[in-house]
RNA sequence: GGGCGUGUAGCUCAGUUGGCUAGAGCGCUUCCCUUACAAGGAAGAUGUCGGGGGUUCGAGUCCCUCCACGCCCA
């Protein structure tokens, strides 16, 4: 058993006032002491829960997003270990790759430049530089110390975000996406894709982002909106000198070097006499062909287009569908290469090229159409327009297609089978909400190439393959030199291949290591088998493995969620996980998407201190799953309140069973219940017991919360006011009727503290200590079988009727502006028999909440009050 | 252009398989220091359920259509 039934201590500790504030450092405490969220290790697969929680990115911040989904995730973590599961919930931190790389240039003012040797007494520059252009260019070894110094930081303050924010998390198996065991599984992984034919390296266009110098995958693309103008271009049909000339609209005219062909839909009429025939490219007079293609746009510009190597991906596929050959001049810092190209032969188109060599585009451009006013092969002015423009996701630059040998899995973008594979792969899992398999679905089937994994960068997991060099000192990229698995990780930049020599690095004859590190997604695909211990702990790895949730957000469907499942399609043939839960997005009021850039970012420690965890957590578990929300600080004082409220209402209730002159404490005994109002509020809290539970079978927390907290604030409004004066012993009530209200009272405190406890943890757990054993977090779900017989069928419309008259009551009161405490002189009820009957056997506990001196029932079919107000006493 | 989601009180949102007079909180107005709570409590006002059409004894809920907003993809 991992959680008990909850049991009382034998003294209670009820504090006279008690206070939200304090409780959260008190509790985080003691649970980092007592190791209150340890995964039971050795638990079998069936009863234990596990979680493959998100990463969050160390170099970025926390923002409210983070504390709004993992605070949905730790209610669900919490529910299942309090129903008795085994929960294994690791933190992991996502350290690697670039982000990283980007804030440690910026935080100490350094690049890495892999020709620097290292400097094993390097400290960075006291004061950063400002420019990028000043910064120090440092050694690669030490540029990934100082990644390591950042991220360490970094990661303290992350954790103790977190243990504030109450995340039940088991903090002894965090793990890092670059730390060693990460790496080990990743480059496993890896190697185990490669040797079944699933990973390869090949030499194609790639997206290419020309800041970071590296290839991006298509899932990194974002399209911006850019300025632009479309440039009407002449193009002179070759062999009719007085011909008409053919004008394309192109956006690019700066890639009229790199043109290959000209391209029309084969069914435009316009153009289907020219299919077959050729032209000349302005400026530089090539002789290239005109074309036929289904992916022409007859209706954008002229409907006839130049194809280049290349200006983006469309013109990738008419290049490798049309056999095109590859006239590419971009080099990989998004400058036209210094030196001509070959295939310009003439003088003046050698004088051309000069003026745009070494130019990025926008110079580029700006020459070229100079030079096109000059030839006359610019027809009218350029038009100005607004398009679409792709950007790597974390880039500032349009991206580029270059051409290079890059490493690729293969994620069905190029096998229609496999991409079937994968979308049926969606229908293993419950998907939370279910509309969110649709993305999935969606990107799957919209993919056009393979994963691209290999990264032209630093920090990050190395490919760990090495190449034999030829007598020449060329590499053979064809049969990869692979290490042993046992000798993971590697780094083929530091290490030598088995049967080699370090002295044999670099030279005709000996060998070279891949310089490239894989993409961040490349390992963050692997978290479930990195958590889980694939590999290292088989015993682990098959109590947690297939994992039961992931939790995560919806913009990272296509990224995170797809590749993990790419990757667990080939290594165990199945989904990593069962059910995966989408949270939704924080907007800011306005209801824009919150961003650093926009200035609307909210910090979660300001928030945390401010309205206190359980707040902030109640904020975040109103939120229905996958649903975008408005931060809302009003919500968060509701919470405050509400914690307030079940303290205030824990003390009252809980109060009564000390001795006020002795303190001595009586412990309660459900069998003592007996008044019918008092089996009626139970009844009642039966049926919320039920939908609750419900709720949080279906990963909906947000439901367990309303009906819950709906409930509770009709306890303490009704009931405990019926109640009272029977609890207080006043009045004129046996010692079995007093009995009755304090048991039922604490039942009900028994059960609804733990109905809470995944919302507010702090609060439940600070009430629980006043009076139970052991943590409330460690107790058993509150099963009907605790309420079941005291109810026995006992009608939760008692208190509802009873309520309705105490409403009546108040309202008399409150329209007569008279305090609540006057009496009532006489009272009239008239309703149907069957609530006349309900209301007749709580009529005491009415009476006395109401302090009504005479109370007549009188039969009817509609429900009435009529109210004769007293003097006051 | 394709897919998905959202639209209910001034604001934020509930509203299970159709079912009585459409709800909650915030905000607003009025009142009440009452032995759990004044950082509180009670009461009150507030609606073309985005528009139109249909199915049905009955539609916020199901179907069709249109509109607005958002997201993803092309």
């Amino acid at each position: 058993m991992r959680v008990v039934p909850p049991t009382q201590r034998n003294s209670r500790t009820v504090p006279d006032k008690p206070t939200v504030d304090g409780l959260d450092d008190k509790w985080s405490a003691r649970w980092s002491q007592d190791d209150t969220y340890r995964f039971d290790e050795g638990t079998p697969r069936d009863e234990v829960f596990s979680i493959d929680t998100p990463p969050p990115t160390v170099s970025g911040s926390l923002h409210v997003g983070h504390v709004f989904s993992y605070t949905h995730t730790d209610t669900i973590a919490r529910y299942q270990r309090m129903t008795g599961k085994a929960v294994f919930y690791p933190m992991g931190w996502d350290d690697n790759g670039l982000p990283t790389e980007r804030r440690v240039e910026n935080y100490y003012g350094v690049l890495c430049d892999p020709t620097v040797p290292y400097d094993p007494d390097f400290t960075p520059p006291e004061k950063p530089a400002k420019k990028r252009n000043d910064f120090v260019a440092i050694s690669r070894p030490n540029f990934i110390e100082l990644c390591e110094q950042l991220v360490a930081l970094d990661e303290k303050a992350f954790e103790a975000t977190w243990r504030h924010l109450g995340l039940s998390v088991d903090w002894n198996r965090t793990y890092t996406t670059i730390g060693e065991h990460s790496r080990r599984v990743s480059q496993r992984a890896f190697l185990r894709n490669l040797e079944r034919g699933e990973a390869y390296s090949t030499e194609a266009p790639c997206l290419w982002d020309v800041t970071f110098q590296t290839a991006v995958a298509q899932a990194e693309l974002e399209d911006r909106d850019r300025p632009g103008a479309y440039h009407a271009l002449a193009f002179h049909p070759v062999g009719s000198g007085d011909a008409d000339p053919v004008v394309i609209d192109t956006t690019r005219p700066e890639l009229v070097v790199s043109c290959v062909a000209l391209v029309a839909h084969p069914d435009d009429e316009r153009y289907q006499p020219l299919f077959g025939t050729s032209v000349r490219t302005p400026v530089f007079g090539v002789e290239v062909p005109v074309l036929s293609h289904e992916l022409a746009e007859p209706d954008k510009g002229t409907g006839i287009a130049m194809i280049c190597t290349f200006g983006d991906t469309t013109d990738v596929t008419w290049w490798r569908e049309l056999d095109l050959p590859t006239r590419a001049c971009m080099a990989r810092d998004g400058r036209f290469e210094a030196e001509a190209p070959s295939w310009l032969t003439s003088e003046d188109a050698r004088a051309a090229y000069s003026r745009i060599a070494r130019k990025a585009a926008g110079g580029a451009q700006i020459q070229m159409v100079e030079m096109l006013r000059e030839s006359g092969d610019l027809i009218g002015e350029p038009r100005p327009l607004q398009h679409a423009v792709k950007f790597f996701e974390k880039g500032d630059k349009p991206l580029e297609i270059v051409t290079s040998r890059q490493w690729y899995i293969r994620n069905g973008g190029r096998s229609d089978e496999l991409k079937a594979q994968l979308v049926a792969r969606g229908d293993e899992l419950d998907w939370h909400p279910e509309f969110m398999q649709h993305r999935y679905t969606n990107w799957v089937e919209g993919l056009n190439g393979d994963w691209l994994v290999s990264r032209q960068r630093y920090f990050g997991v190395p490919i760990p393959v090495w190449y034999r060099l030829d007598d020449e000192g060329n590499p053979d990229h064809d049969s990869p030199i692979v290490p042993e698995e046992s000798s993971l990780p590697i780094d083929p930049q530091a290490e030598c291949p088995p049967g080699f020599t370090e002295d044999q690095r670099g030279v005709p004859g000996g060998f070279a290591g891949d310089p490239d590190i894989m993409d961040t997604w490349a390992t963050s695909s692997l978290t479930p088998e990195i958590a889980c211990g694939w590999g290292s702990d088989e015993s682990l790895f098959s109590s947690t493995f297939p994992m039961d949730l992931r939790p995560q957000g919806h913009d990272i469907i296509r990224t995170w969620l797809f590749s993990t499942m790419v990757r667990s399609h080939y290594e165990f043939d199945r989904a990593p996980w069962r059910h995966a839960a989408l949270s939704g997005w924080i907007l800011d009021p306005d209801r824009k998407k919150m961003s650093k850039s926009k200035g609307n970012v909210v910090v979660p420690t300001d928030l945390l201190e401010q309205h206190s965890p359980d707040a902030v957590r109640y904020w975040a578990a109103s939120a229905r799953p996958g649903t975008d929300t408005a931060f809302d600080v009003s919500q968060m004082k509701v919470g405050r309140r509400l914690a307030i409220k079940l303290l205030n209402a824990s003390r009252f209730a809980l109060g009564f069973a000390v001795d006020r002159d002795t303190g001595e404490t009586t412990l309660s005994d459900p069998s003592a219940v007996s008044m019918p109002i008092d089996t009626s509020m139970l009844a009642g809290l039966l049926e919320l017991v039920g939908d609750a539970t419900a709720a949080f079978e279906g990963f909906d927390y947000a439901r367990a919360l309303e009906r819950t907290e709906n409930w509770f604030w009709a306890f303490c409004d009704d009931y405990l006011e019926l109640v009272k004066v029977r609890a207080y012993g006043e009045g004129d009530h046996g010692e079995a009727q007093v009995a009755s209200a304090r048991a039922a009272l604490d039942l009900a405190l028994s059960v609804v503290l733990r109905l809470f406890a995944p919302f507010m943890p702090f609060t439940c757990e600070e009430v629980w200590s006043w009076w139970m054993q052991g943590s409330v977090h460690l107790s058993a779900w509150p099963a009907p079988a605790e309420l079941e017989d005291v109810v026995s069928g006992s009608d939760p419309a008692a208190l509802a009727v009873a309520a309705e008259v105490l409403a009546e009551i108040r309202s008399a009161k409150s329209s007569a502006k008279v305090s609540m405490r006057n009496p009532v002189e006489e009272l009239v009820v008239s309703d149907t028999p069957g609530r006349i009957a309900l209301l007749e056997a709580v009529a005491g506990d009415v009476r006395e909440a109401g302090r009504v001196r005479e109370l007549r029932t009188v039969e009817s079919e509609h429900f009435a009050v009529e109210v004769t107000l007293g003097e006051a006493d």
